[in-house]
DNA sequence: CCTTGACATAGAGCATGCTCTAAGGTTTAT
DNA sequence: ATAAACCTTAGAGCATGCTCTATGTCAAGG
């Protein structure tokens, strides 16, 4: 089977536009053209497509895919190369998650801390202290090496 | 204590540029400027650039982190607005999290596979099926809601 | 007095990742 | 044959978040 952009676009749910830019890119491998130079997508192309989505969305930026894509083109001699970019993607994806956990656990603490203060408020009419500003909500400065 | 753009760029390694930037678009409440107009930051402003750069760091977009620090210059009212504000975002990050979490998964099944190619690749001097290509390190459908 | 240096602003430029417009070609139906 | 409905391309435009340049003001030091 093949596949015309709009079709493809229908099967993904990725926009026409944005299937030519990735073409435009370098990012789709090869995609076979009819005589009047309309793009007939194949299945095996739908995989790379597939592969691609999986790594943008997984954070790898499209120049880096690109990068992984023209190495696969060059054949079975580069698989270390791509095998050590997919485990070098895998770890940096291991960073981001343990970064967004520990922010995690920051922001739930300055929710809870506002939380407390409108309960207080809801009580009171105001609140005891002058504020609901950020010192109120303060954690310490260990825990916000925010982008470590 | 008060302290100039530099010297607040130095504290916390945001640039200049920046901390003009975020003031411009009304980020840093109501920093103090003297008589040449020259910003004047207090610890107070400095509490709440940490605030900001956590909530950015914690991928809320500066837009919605605007919202924030305007409603809490409305005063106690807006308590709970922010509250539910920061919660909404603490939700959004838990989903986010939980996304990078299943993708770790898949990128790490993928690049294991392609680690096994590698290997039959060495000792085989050339892969024994045809290719390195997505196919080969591909997963099921349902592992593939990529953005779900 | 005048240069140096730090500050200010407006606005241009850059990187990423789309998204769309304009202009044009081919096939199909009336 | 002419319009509709596709496809193509180049390139402009947009959103986000900076980053820098150009230009100017002001205060202190030689």
């Amino acid at each position: 089977m093949e596949y015309t952009v709009h079709e493809v676009s229908q099967q993904t749910g990725i926009s026409p536009y944005t299937l030519r830019y990735y073409d435009k890119l370098g990012l789709l491998p090869g995609i076979r053209r009819d005589a009047n130079g309309v793009r007939r997508f194949t299945d095996s192309d739908l995989e790379w497509l597939d592969l691609i989505c999986c790594l943008k969305s997984a954070g790898m930026p499209l120049r880096q895919i690109k990068t992984f894509v023209c190495l696969s083109h060059e054949g079975d001699r580069t698989l270390e190369q791509r095998c050590d970019l997919l485990f070098a993607h895998r770890d940096a994806m291991q960073q981001e998650i343990q970064r967004l956990q520990r922010l995690f656990g920051v922001v739930t603490g300055k929710a809870q801390c506002y939380q407390e203060q409108l309960e207080r408020y809801r009580q009171h009419g105001s609140l005891v202290e002058s504020s609901g500003y950020p010192a109120s909500a303060k954690i310490s400065r260990e825990d916000c090496d925010y982008d470590g």
